[in-house]
DNA sequence: CGCAGTCTATCTATCGATAGGCAGATGAGG
DNA sequence: CCTCATCTGCCTATCGATAGATAGACTGCG
């Protein structure tokens, strides 16, 4: 029976750390039920992670690299624009299928006001990835389209996204999220 | 000098309630800082909303009691479909470009487990205001289409701006969500 | 030995909520 | 008009729970 390393256990809190923030958000986020979580006590989490802005920051880092790398594959797997965005949009949905749970990012911008710096920036880096990655994709599907207004649809869209799923969870009907997209899809916003 | 009623203490603390929501969320929401703000003890805020929920389910009420009378008006005032859509969008603008705050469920949605029945109840029912709403404004602009299509279509919208709303505040930048409706009527999500 | 990692124990701050008291307004019976 | 009970609105004081954070002891491994 191997032993658990320091990294095995940081990466134990910041899986128990991400679900609890998906789910009730930064404010509700407790170093006490974070350590009885993942069986040890609070002040080993401080050992691992000084203070919660630490946490934070490092749990919005890791899900912005980690979202990169996936969509990075997407964009390697096929040249279709509407297949990567299908893709994309399944993402977003999976965090509510997976127990009503939101945007990790997205969750967090609602309670800006109490993040602690570090945190923030990386919010917006998170942001900046996908609307990167969103207009790859639709430029792709318009390459002769000017650049400005790729960005501005991009953003639209990641916002919309989002959107979709604030709205979806906060009436706990994934239906809702579902019927929206498709609605995007309808009008265009989404090709 | 005219004392203050016991209607003016409600509506004081109501006000100031509101505005901290919108700024911080409902987890941000402290009994102590509220009585700070508006001159009278935690005990005193007690007097009037026995407990937080209560509290927060009276402001989503009125919160939605007020934006239907305002959409109403605006539904009376003019018949075109455009003009009411542009409305819309400023008023969610005007709660970003007054000091970065968010829709008051819309934040409320995103610490939907932290929310006792009663202001879950107020959040959902302000979602369905608002897509009945919509949902009118559309089928004036376009009479012959579904009535379903024309409800997804008008929780989209909704979700849409909400969304815009959540990601231009994550971003602190106001202009992001002004291209983003920009891109949402190019795209022709908003009629 | 010495360091890494976890522990116990504790601090200060704040939370929502409650108990009980106190001043001023109200209103009815004499 | 006067008195006295009742009500209103707010107060002080305090509760138990929980928050993030820290100091210092322990334990096991190299």
């Amino acid at each position: 029976m191997m032993a658990k390393t320091k990294t095995d256990m940081r990466e134990a809190v910041m899986t128990a750390a991400k679900a609890t923030v998906q789910a009730h958000g930064y404010n509700a986020l407790s170093f006490r039920e974070l350590a009885k979580e993942v069986g040890i006590k609070s002040a080993s989490v401080h050992y691992h992670f000084p203070t919660k802005g630490d946490l934070c920051a490092a749990l919005a880092r890791r899900y912005t690299d980690e979202g990169s790398a996936t969509l990075t594959e997407l964009l390697a797997t096929s040249p279709d624009a509407t297949w990567c965005l299908d893709r994309y949009a399944e993402i977003f949905r999976s965090a509510l299928a997976n127990d009503n749970r939101m945007c990790l990012c997205g969750i967090m911008s609602a309670e800006l006001d109490d993040l602690p710096n570090e945190v923030r920036t990386e919010v917006e880096k998170f942001a900046e990835m996908n609307v990167g990655w969103l207009t790859k994709v639709l430029s792709r599907a318009t390459p002769a389209a000017d650049g400005q207004d790729l960005k501005d649809q991009a953003m639209a869209i990641f916002a919309a996204i989002e959107g979709a799923q604030l709205v979806a969870r906060g009436c706990q009907d994934i239906s809702i999220y579902d019927r929206t997209i498709r609605a995007y899809r309808k009008t265009g916003l989404i090709p």
